[in-house]
DNA sequence: GTAAAATTCAGGGAATACCCTGAGTTTTTT
DNA sequence: AAAAAACTCAGGGTATTCCCTGAATTTTAC
């Protein structure tokens, strides 16, 4: 059997030093490189050409799923392990639809890192166990209340900003150069993916969630 | 010098390694616990009577901001420093007025994990730079309206947990057992005292003042 | 190059929020 | 006890939001 060369990619350095440690003394398994951010990742992943990637997807620089999708088009043999704080579905499904080979919560252990190494390695795909509950349950259940930023689009953001300094929808259509009606329809889909019953609500949750 | 007792609180495995493995080989530094949760938290603090707590605030069953409290209760004499992804400013801000010692980011170092410690230890407190140079501008910069809350009377905070919580004026009514014609009025008093132009504003400043 | 997502816009109607003035009642403060 | 503050409510009007359906155009992704 031979050594499996491991990254990792986390912005928190006590994640990266956590990893490191838990495998310190496992054998066939070195961990050949660790970065911080997703630029450092693209830069470097091919000269280090590891063969499983540990990949963090709250970084500051791009999200983990387009990283996910450009890593892959320039290294399609790495197997990409999603890591992550949610424990949430659609999340994951993206991830995989997006070509990650498994998905991994950060409270997880030595054990569970191991079998999921063992098991992208092998050709399959590992999921967390409270991921692959949900996923058979929750099959295809929308559910907006997850601790997950929602992706707004450009002019979502844009409206939701608007609205944030309390103008109204006439005050928005002059500011964005669209008409009312099309405010209108951006304030609803904002509504409806935030999970908000109004604009108060769409202010609240995106406080919340950081969207401003 | 006698040796410092380090706690830790944090619901990711891989961060609570990270910590104890950069402390190892620190001389007068000792990690006496590890908890994954704030319940454990509470229940173990007295028993094993650590001189600092490196607190998670985004635990799974309680929110760091109060936990803080509960623990400071029991435990006066214990320092807290508090651990976050976020590099937030009202944040910072809230635990630092619930008691907390100190404010580190999750992406430290070593050399900045023991410069908190030595600081708090001495009864100073500590802040990660980049929170230390936004809560100077907030301060200067962000005198937009004097940042005293304005005092809400008791009929005013009920009316404004209403609205932050999506409802509408009839339901609002319903719920405080008052007209709606009453409801309306309270919303313009809370819009005239918050400096608002509509719901959103109320709820708004609501949020950033921490009246809710 | 084709499918999917995003952006744009409209009509029309019901519901709600916003705003003004005015005023009686209760509670708290001095 | 008097004054001040808080709480209550109303009439009547205008502005705005909310909600639905439907659809053309542009941009992005595979």
């Amino acid at each position: 059997m031979k050594t499996t060369k491991l990254a990792i990619t986390d912005d928190h350095k006590m994640v990266l030093q956590g990893i490191k440690t838990m495998l310190k003394n496992t054998l066939h398994i070195k961990v050949v490189a660790t970065y911080e951010n997703a630029e450092e990742t693209l830069k470097n992943i091919a000269k280090d050409n590891p063969d499983v990637l540990l990949l963090d997807i709250n970084l500051p620089d791009i999200n983990g799923i387009d990283l996910c999708k450009q890593l892959l088009k320039k290294q399609p043999e790495l197997k990409i392990i999603a890591l992550t704080n949610f424990d949430d579905t659609s999340f994951a499904k993206r991830m995989l639809k997006n070509g990650a080979h498994g998905y991994l919560l950060k409270n997880t252990d030595k054990l569970e890192i191991l079998e999921a190494l063992k098991t992208v390695l092998s050709g399959d795909l590992y999921l967390h166990k409270s991921i692959q509950k949900k996923m058979l349950n929750h099959q295809n259940k929308k559910t907006n209340d997850n601790g997950l930023k929602p992706n707004l689009t450009r002019r979502e953001h844009d409206v939701l900003v608007a609205i944030s300094e309390e103008l109204t929808t006439q005050q928005i259509s002059d500011k964005l150069f669209i008409s009312a009606k099309t405010v209108e329809t951006h304030r609803m889909n904002l509504m409806s993916k935030l999970g908000a019953k109004n604009s108060v609500g769409i202010i609240k949750i995106a406080m919340e969630k950081e969207l401003l």
